[in-house]
RNA sequence: GCCGGAGUGGCGGAAUUGGCAGACGCGCACGACUCAAAAUCGUGUUCCCAACGGGAAUGAGGGUUCAAUUCCCUCCUUCGGCACCA
């Protein structure tokens, strides 16, 4: 017989306050589980309540889980489900441990995509990124996420960008900000320039559109980032995943070697320095070789070579912007004409140009040692320049340089060196090897050469010639040249009537009277930069405009700052090893040095997600039509579904494809759950035949071994893991409801543990479920249950018993019995005394818990 | 070329310290319910030998060990990063 409609919604109805009297009989629930109302409803009332609102409460120890933001597309892909879940089910988590826990949100809402859309469609960048704001953020809501709104934060908002200027200011007060004029990284699709982080892959193109980059010589303002690089690769006191720290140690490079001064011979004598590695094959530089693009390149070239020089270098230039192609290229080259003197033994040797030596980094110029490079080998081979080998190995008889058929890169001792003849060489760096470190005393001594430290890190190219970003606060005067805009003068805002040409300029400098303004310090007419900052600007502070996302006396409030930093645990995609993540910790150094926040590290535990692949195993495209609408997946299963089935598919760290077919399996967890509460029988009849006391402690067992592994797996990001263990435990209590516990008070501790178990990564219904049990609101903002240890032991256990290395038998033993126990009910077991006939037994070993082996 | 990650059933994945390989789920098969289907529930599901019983198996090959997905060596595949970096 159906029960009307309204009886059953009365039926569910959940109590919010009161506490029913665990003996009141409960109206057989029979409902069928609609995540639709029940989601919708309890969000509302989260909101309403303003249950994830975090403020500053010292009687508690604060959390800042933070997750990397998105920008605003338009649509929340289920690539930020796929973050920001797991991120949100373990900062609920930690909230439950006693935590106060701060989770906000916000946007990086500045950027190319909605600029391009509007040289397209004329929509202004403010009005779509605002409007793809508010669905976003209607978006996020239906996930559930325990995001603290009223931190929200924007980065293209003027209260947000203000600050974001006063920064680029006080690098610049601090002399972190300069302009140079240099070949930069230019995208013509973009039409802007890209710092070198932004440029990818062999054919070194952008980062975000794919167009092949070439080289410019712009004007430009760099921040000095590579005066932390030493710092940047210390990670001591961080938790960072060893993958990311070895990303940016790459990418930052050490090298360690010297400088060297070797003399031009012309009427100058200018000095050039040369960066190597190897000061231990000094004697052994035969020749020197300038990139093409060397400035004293042209001041050294003798007449009779000019021609030929001067066809190199427009080749040269002419293939940077394809590509000085690859490292197996032949090698090529032209001499100079001129000759430089080798400081350590006064040889004059020849100056060549060639493309290999690259004028971005060291010097620009290379000292070359055939005999021990193979790259100065190939050269010399090529144009038949001396050999000398100057390292051999130990007791060999001296080689000749004109039959060696490759460099020699091994260990062995110095040779044709001079006093250092004999100095050991071995194949260490820096001053590990016994000859460097000799050469580099020695070169000291004799003031031809110091110790120095090269990085294949550059500074940070800052300017972007478009219009949606946040302006760069610099004014220049004709007299007193560049100077930042004044405090109260911020911020400089974007104007709003701007044409959207793509030209290759800031839109900005084209607006007829944006860019007129006064000097500071003079006060007459003067010129706004036009150029915009690098989003990665904006985002390299975000963390700390959550803080006070309102406040206006300075980027942040430093009380909430003393509370809430630094970041106990940031998650985000490992894509941006080299780009935010790097970024971000050369800031929070600078800043920290402007005296403006405290501590070495901006974020203390650092976790990266992998990324969900089509169902094809493709990046998700549009173009490819593979992509998977979480909206639709909400719409249809639920979120708590979703969430739950994100968290459970894959390892969180590595990703995987989405399986549509998949979900099902936790859509039929969630349901499970619900018809596994709420068609309780606590009237089913009690199971007469069966030891209820053993059903009831095998039940507890089970809740409390759950638990266990549950509370370690949030701790270790292993959330598939945290839903396997749950759907078992629901299997067992299915099971002992079947054998009659239902009544029980085991039965009623496992379904409160199992709600607040699954609170963190399905807060709705476990809201509503926690509420359906008659407990009081709100199941978020309970204590995480403890595990009793004791009710987790076992009193028996089954142990597999091997016979050389092969499971043979399982014997059942008392869960304390001694290792001769276990060793005699072993050889006594039925199985194992078919094996042992006529055999001997050599060997008896017994792990604790786990198996017998019996080797014969 | 260098640096790092990964390789386990048809699929996603699990496996404290070296201790029963394949938890959990998808899919599939069979059964129950149904007029039927869907949904739901139950049973089975690494492969091979017809079975009883065995045997093989965690990318390949070797090693250490009573015992290896786990440790060591060589190699292969794949993904990511860097790359004429002096």
């Amino acid at each position: 017989m159906p029960v009307p409609s309204e009886e059953k919604a009365k039926a569910i109805t959940p109590v919010p306050v009161k506490e029913i009297p665990a003996s009141e009989e409960r109206p057989r629930q029979d409902k069928s589980y609609n995540p639709g109302s029940i989601e919708k409803k309890w969000q509302d009332k989260w909101e309403a309540d303003q249950l994830y609102r975090s403020v500053i409460d010292h009687s508690k120890q604060k959390y800042y889980a933070l997750t990397m933001l998105p920008y605003p597309s338009g649509d929340l892909h289920i690539g930020h489900w796929y973050a920001m879940t797991p991120s949100d089910a373990r900062a609920r988590y930690m909230r439950m441990k006693g935590y106060n826990v701060l989770f906000p949100m916000g946007f990086d809402a500045f950027g190319l995509p909605a600029e391009n859309a509007a040289i397209k469609d004329g929509i202004h960048p403010m009005k779509r990124t605002f409007q793809n704001i508010a669905r976003m953020r209607t978006q996020m809501r239906s996930m559930g996420a325990m995001f603290d709104w009223e931190r929200e934060a924007v980065s293209a908002d003027p209260a947000y960008y203000k600050w974001t200027e006063w920064f680029f200011i006080q690098l610049y007060k601090a002399g972190l900000a300069y302009r140079k004029m240099s070949a930069v990284d230019w995208c013509p699709n973009c039409n802007t320039t890209l710092a070198r982080e932004q440029v990818w892959g062999d054919d070194r193109h952008c980062e975000r559109c794919g167009t092949p980059v070439i080289k410019k010589d712009l004007d430009q303002w760099f921040f000095k980032s590579t005066k932390y690089a030493d710092e940047l690769l210390n990670f001591d006191g961080i938790d960072w995943p060893q993958t990311v720290k070895t990303l940016q140690t790459n990418w930052i490079d050490r090298s360690e070697g010297a400088e060297v001064q070797f003399s031009v011979v012309s009427d100058q004598s200018p000095v050039i320095s040369v960066f190597t590695t190897r000061p231990d094959t000094l004697w052994g530089a035969t020749f020197m070789v300038f990139s093409p693009e060397h400035p004293l390149v042209e001041k050294i070239t003798t007449p009779e070579n000019k021609q030929a020089v001067e066809d190199y270098k427009a080749q040269a230039a002419r293939q940077t912007e394809i590509q000085r192609g690859a490292m197996d290229k032949e090698k090529t080259g032209v001499f100079t004409g001129a000759y430089a003197i080798n400081p350590v033994n006064q040889e004059r040797i020849p100056i060549w140009i060639a493309d290999y030596v690259m004028m971005s980094y060291g010097t620009g110029a290379i000292m070359a040692v055939p005999a021990h490079d193979e790259r100065d080998f190939a050269f010399a081979k090529k144009y038949d320049l001396p050999i000398i080998p100057v390292i051999q190995p130990e007791g060999q008889s001296e080689a000749d340089g004109t039959t060696m058929e490759a460099a020699f890169i091994g260990s062995g001792v110095m040779v044709n060196s001079g006093m250092l003849n004999g100095t050991k060489v071995n194949t260490e760096k820096g001053r590990k090897n016994p000859s460097i470190a000799a050469v580099l005393d020695w070169l000291g001594e004799k003031g031809i050469g110091r110790e120095s430290v090269n990085y294949r890190y550059r500074d940070w190219l800052i300017s972007r010639q478009r219009y949606w970003g946040a302006p760069i606060p610099m004014v220049k005067c004709e007299i007193h040249g560049w100077n930042p805009v004044p405090d109260d003068q911020l911020p400089v805002l974007l104007p709003e009537d701007v044409e959207w040409r793509p030209t290759g300029e800031s839109p900005l400098k084209l607006h007829p009277t944006w860019k007129h303004t006064t000097c500071p310090v003079c006060g007459g007419a003067a010129i706004r930069e036009t150029d915009t900052m690098d989003t990665f600007m904006c985002s390299s502070w975000y963390h700390l405009r959550y803080l006070s996302p309102k406040y206006d006396l300075g980027p942040f409030d430093p009380a909430e700052y003393d509370y809430w930093m630094p970041v106990d645990t940031y998650t985000g995609g490992i894509e941006h090893a080299t780009m935010h993540l790097l970024y971000t910790r050369f800031f929070h150094k600078a800043l920290r040095d402007a005296g403006i926040v405290k501590g070495n590290e901006p974020m203390t535990q650092l976790r990266n997600q992998g990324m969900v692949l089509g169902e094809d195993g493709d990046k998700m495209s549009k173009s490819k039509g593979n992509v998977i609408a979480p909206d639709i997946l909400v719409n249809k299963y639920g979120a708590d579904s979703v969430r739950a089935y994100i968290m459970f598919f894959a390892r969180w760290e590595m990703g995987a494809p989405w399986d549509s077919q998949g979900i099902e399996g936790a859509v039929r967890w969630v349901k499970r759950v619900w018809t596994l509460f709420t068609d309780s029988p606590t009237d089913s009849v009690t199971d007469s035949r069966m030891g209820t006391d053993e059903v009831r402690k095998n039940l507890r067992r089970k809740v409390h071994q759950t638990l266990r592994k549950v509370t370690r797996d949030f701790e270790n990001f292993e959330f598939n893991t945290i839903i396997s263990s749950l759907m078992e435990l629901m299997n067992e209590m299915y099971k002992a409801r079947e054998a009659g516990a239902a009544g029980s008070d085991e039965w009623k501790e496992a379904l409160e543990i199992y709600v607040k178990m699954m609170a963190p990564v399905t807060p709705h219904i476990a809201e509503e479920l926690w509420a359906y049990l008659g407990k009081p609101y709100s199941v978020h903002t309970q204590l995480w249950p403890a595990v009793d240890e004791a009710a987790t032991k076992e009193d028996s256990i089954e142990l597999p018993v091997q016979i050389n290395g092969k499971v043979r038998d399982r014997i059942v033993v008392p869960a304390e019995a001694t290792e001769d126990e276990i060793k005699s009910a072993a050889l006594a077991s039925a199985g194992v005394i078919k094996f042992l006939e006529g055999k001997e037994v050599r060997k008896v070993i017994v792990a604790k818990g786990r198996l017998v082996s019996i080797v014969i």
